[in-house]
DNA sequence: CACTTGGTCGGGCGTTTCGG
DNA sequence: CCGAAACGCCCGACCAAGTG
């Protein structure tokens, strides 16, 4: 039972909300529950029609992200934010001949706002911890902190809709605006012109297949009339419509309504607190939400996560975002402790909950007493190519300059400098081929071996079509071959100048710079006993070498070309692939052509006997 | 006080990855 | 294919807190 009539393309809304996004390890939507309200007319919808279905029909309060899942896709591989009105156009395009569009609530905190005397509005920054108002009025009784979302629900109150089960349709006549919609409004138009880089969560392979026909076709202009009439009502025209009868949700299988443990009770999120524990369990520790605290990160002590690989995510993230610069002591799916790589007293630890897969932040103590620095290592390839993709797809004749600034606006690091993936030991290192007291930290590629390394990250081998391997080498498209070893080979003498002699010694003193402490001689099995020179993707910003890079002798040269080499060559390895496909397919119909006229002619010369 | 448990840390070494 | 570098598993030592 559907409530559209697909001539007028009336659709409803099947709407997910009260949930939240989790990584665990693909996206899901947990929790909340799901409703359906319609029907809408395409031509008058618009952002705010949108918001509030939520608002005003489900009763919603609170900062919120929409999200429109792809038809046809998982929340993994095709989920787009609304951001603004461009969106919705993008999203009944998408929709177009269907009549039921999956939506998903995602609820923020609130954002923090530093507000003068006269109730004025000072600072609004998405950056900051949301949750909290900074209040600078001389009200004396005042912490200088007010909930500003208590304040967003008094005004967001909608009539009590009763039945939890049903979703009335309320009066939207009520233009009044909230606070936060007016924040969600200035926010999206400030975000519009870069919605691109942060509008939606897919995985990079099927970014590239849909994304890259994003653009709403003229088709869409069946949506433009009327969009925003002042007194076209969108809901009236079903209005007091009864939940219960909604019609069945189209075919899904991505919503996960699990009771995974580490997964918090949304209404939790009411509480927000600065220090980012947003949803605390009932040990009172915050758990990491992709959406959330991607997007803003704070490290807090007990912070939980589905595992290594995720805090690791988010500790480059937070790095990055802080611009610090970290070196991983240990790194194992069991621990990870990691501290300042500038010597300073700062040192974080996280390892498995004991008996759970959960991986905790166990101590965070000292502080970073360095400066912040803009050659973050942790901003490899992988994380800038994940940032600036489409930046690249839509402007794949960048140069290095223009991209260069691109990555110190975007992401506030120095890209002056993207080393080869593998580098060499700075020169204070060579005597002892270790980096740092333990001579066994990360270096030169970083922390990305566990997301895949340099631009391979999500491609693989063998038959990928990614960007490190199978791409490019020398100009030469090796999609298939699995070897290759991209664009890296561009770029020689990295290591042999720079290479200390005498390295070949194995793991003790020198080979595996187990540092100074290290008394292990070398051993039998200096040389290694598996070679299995593979040779893959490139690149990893290798930021500076403690200020030695340069000393060091060659240091492999920017690689920024690189990278943009990398990013390029992944698009050309899919049209590539598209074109072996489309032969392959050619000659199959081919070869059924000739087959079905060999059949005609063998059922002819049957005849004729 | 002895024992247990959990967390932290350093080190050994096999495996994997990458550039040449 | 090779050497080098990095990752990650494993082990043991040490320490602190909890418990009997």
């Amino acid at each position: 039972m559907l409530l559209t009539k697909m001539g007028d393309q009336y659709f409803s809304f099947e709407v997910h909300h009260g949930g939240q996004f989790v990584w665990n390890p693909q996206v899901a939507y947990v929790g909340g529950k799901v409703d359906y309200v319609g029907e809408f007319d395409p031509a008058r919808l618009s952002l705010f029609e949108i918001r509030d279905v939520y608002y005003k029909m489900l009763g919603g309060t609170g900062a919120i992200d929409l999200y429109y899942r792809w038809p046809g896709y998982t929340l993994d591989t095709g989920l787009s934010l609304i951001n603004c009105d461009a969106d919705v156009l993008k999203m009944l395009e998408m929709y177009k001949g269907l009549t039921v569009i999956v939506i998903y609530v995602d609820k923020l905190m609130d954002p923090l706002l530093v507000m003068s005397s006269n109730g004025e509005i000072l600072l609004s920054s998405p950056v900051m911890p949301r949750g909290l108002v900074i209040d600078l009025s001389d009200n004396d009784d005042s912490t200088g902190v007010k909930d500003f979302g208590a304040e967003t629900i008094t005004e967001t109150e909608v009539e009590d809709i009763g039945d939890e089960n049903l979703t009335e349709v309320g009066d939207i006549g009520d233009e009044n605006v909230t606070g936060v919609e007016e924040w969600a409004r200035k926010e999206c138009d400030l975000s519009d012109a870069d919605s691109e880089d942060s509008d939606y969560i897919a995985s990079e392979e099927d970014n590239d297949e849909i994304s890259d026909d994003d653009e709403v076709s003229d088709d869409a202009s069946w949506m433009y009339e009327d969009l925003e009439g002042p007194e076209d009502d969108i809901f009236e025209v079903n209005s007091h419509r009864r939940v219960d009868e909604q019609p069945q949700p189209q075919p899904t299988n991505t919503d996960v309504n699990t009771d995974e443990k580490w997964y918090s009770n949304p209404e939790d999120e009411e509480n927000l607190s600065l220090k980012g524990s947003s949803d605390e369990e009932g040990d009172g520790h915050p758990e990491f939400k992709v959406k959330i605290h991607m997007a803003n990160p704070i490290l807090v002590e007990g912070m939980k996560f589905t595992g290594a690989r995720q805090f690791r995510e988010f500790l480059k993230e937070w790095n990055v975002v802080n611009r610090y610069d970290i070196e991983y002591k240990k790194n194992e799916s069991t621990r990870i402790t990691v501290v300042c790589r500038y010597g300073c007293t700062w040192r974080i630890h996280a390892s498995p909950i004991m008996r759970t897969t959960t991986f905790q932040i166990k101590s965070i103590t000292g502080e970073h007493e360095c400066g912040r620095q803009y050659d973050n290592r942790q901003a490899n390839s992988s994380y800038i190519g994940k940032k600036l993709l489409d930046e690249i797809k839509d402007n794949p004749t960048i140069n290095i300059t223009s991209f260069k600034n691109k990555i110190r606006r975007k992401i506030m690091v120095d890209a002056s400098r993207i080393y080869s993936g593998k580098q060499p030991p700075h020169a204070g290192s060579r005597t002892r081929a270790g980096r740092g007291a333990t001579g066994r930290e990360t270096n030169g590629r970083g922390m990305t071996t566990s997301t895949g390394r340099g631009m391979t990250t999500s491609t693989g081998r063998g038959m990928t079509t990614s960007i490190g391997r199978g791409t490019t080498r020398r100009g030469v498209t090796t999609v298939g071959t699995g070897r290759g070893r991209g664009a890296g080979s561009s770029h020689p003498s990295i290591g042999s100048s720079s290479q200390p002699v005498g390295r070949s010694t194995g793991r003790g003193v020198t080979g595996r710079g187990r540092g100074v402490g290290s008394t292990q001689p070398p051993t039998g099995s200096s040389s290694q006993p598996i070679r299995r020179g593979t040779g893959r993707g490139v690149t990893g910003i290798g930021a500076e070498r403690g200020g030695k890079a340069s000393s060091s002798g060659p240091v492999g040269g920017p690689t920024l070309a690189t990278v943009l080499q990398n990013i390029r060559a992944k698009k050309q390895a899919r049209v590539t692939w598209m074109k072996w496909l489309r032969a392959l397919l050619c000659c199959y119909f081919i070869r059924s052509y000739l087959c079905g006229c060999y059949e005609l002619m063998l059922a002819a010369a049957m005849q004729s006997f």
